[in-house]
DNA sequence: ACGCGAATTTAGAGCGGTCTAACCCTAAAT
DNA sequence: ATTTAGGGTTAGACCGCTCTAAATTCGCGT
């Protein structure tokens, strides 16, 4: 199947919307993410059901199918897997790779991707925790965790994820000592979603706005489940 | 200046057949090299002349502008510095870049550029012996040496660049030890242009057509010039 | 100087992806 | 059950890049 790049970010952005809300995908949560007008929307949905990628129904949103998500893994793959290696192999901070990773994931051939895998030894997550899909590309399995906007004053967590693409937030967010990995003591839950908490062996306490911390996805250690 | 990847080709291609001919470079030859008709040609060649980067005289051919020529070296760079990186850190053969660096070359940024210039320590030629335009995207000097077709039976000439894509005739070359950096006695020269030359350390000789031999660019040992 | 063959350009069309303007459907509120 | 606001879709246009077919120009050979 010869896919445009453009198709291709449907489809990515399909998956990637469909990660966060079991609802059909409408039209306009498409469009906002890429940046395009719905009439613009609207016609390439049109091509993408014709081609069997999408289960389309009129003026009631999408859904990936089978092979459209497929695509979608492959895409998503090729992003992790390229994130990683920028930052493991070309010294790049992880706030910046998302743009660069972006530039790339539509013109890597698959002997690149498997020299890249190969390189990382076969790596399972990105730098922000996002987990790669594997090169069979089978939909993966939800990961642990739940976001750190579910969570009250007093909760120590640990970051798993920090799904965020803003290189200025990111970069705010490492400076803080909040990347993957690191725990979190929650020191206060603001009334209009603002977490503020301390990442381990910090002094400085750092603010997250309902929706960045709607993005960082962490566990909580077992010994203090409750 | 905003530049699709497609002006950038027709760029690249025109410098790269100035570099070997000093003519204006005709639309039949840009459309050679770029598979396209002639009258796609003509039409792309209006808008590179309207945005100063050919000149152009109807009907006779084009040349880069300075700063056609630029561009034309900044994706060269590009090309060259990615071929170079697949080889020394990827574990690709380099037989086998040039379509991968022909994929990445228009969509990696400034930045990735440099990181990579610097994870190679500024190379100055790529696996094929092509010399990598320079950051400041100076045109580089003429390299030392001629083709090896210009040379006869008996003498003995080093390869400096072996100028061809074709992964097939590529690995023909290196399985015979035709590399540059490489010793070549010249063995007979076919009257139809064929060239058999047996490189240092092999018993084995090896021949090399015509239009290959013209891409092969030698220079004579200091001790043996006539 | 002329004509002819080859190359180039012009003319006109098509496709992919985008837009704006106009129209239409859905779902929620009354 | 009707209305209405908001989003979705249709209609029609445009731009970039490509094509084929037709017209033009070049330059060589006589």
């Amino acid at each position: 199947m010869m896919l445009s790049d453009v198709m291709e970010d449907y489809l990515k952005v399909i998956y990637q919307l469909q990660q966060e809300t079991d609802d059909r995908i409408k039209t306009s949560e498409i469009a906002d993410e890429l940046d395009v007008t719905s009439p613009t929307v609207t016609s390439m949905l049109e091509k993408l059901e014709e081609r069997g990628l999408i289960d389309r129904e009129k003026y009631r949103g999408v859904t990936l199918t089978d092979e459209g998500e497929t695509v979608a893994l492959e895409i998503v793959r090729h992003h992790r897997l390229l994130e990683a290696y920028l930052t493991e192999h070309l010294d790049y901070d992880w706030s910046e790779v998302h743009a660069e990773a972006d530039r790339l994931e539509h013109h890597i051939s698959e002997d690149f991707e498997a020299r890249v895998a190969d390189a990382l030894d076969q790596p399972e997550v990105d730098p922000h925790g996002s987990p790669i899909p594997s090169a069979d590309l089978e939909p993966p399995e939800r990961p642990d965790g739940k976001s750190v906007v579910e969570f009250t004053e007093g909760d120590v967590v640990v970051v798993e994820e920090v799904a965020d693409h803003d290189p200025d937030i990111l970069s705010y967010l490492s400076d803080h000592g909040v990347e993957p990995g690191v725990e979190l003591d929650i020191l206060e839950v603001a009334p209009f979603g603002m977490i503020t908490a301390r990442a381990s062996g910090r002094d400085d306490p750092v603010s997250l706005p309902e929706d960045v911390a709607r993005h960082v996805r962490v566990t909580q250690p077992a010994e203090l489940e409750q």
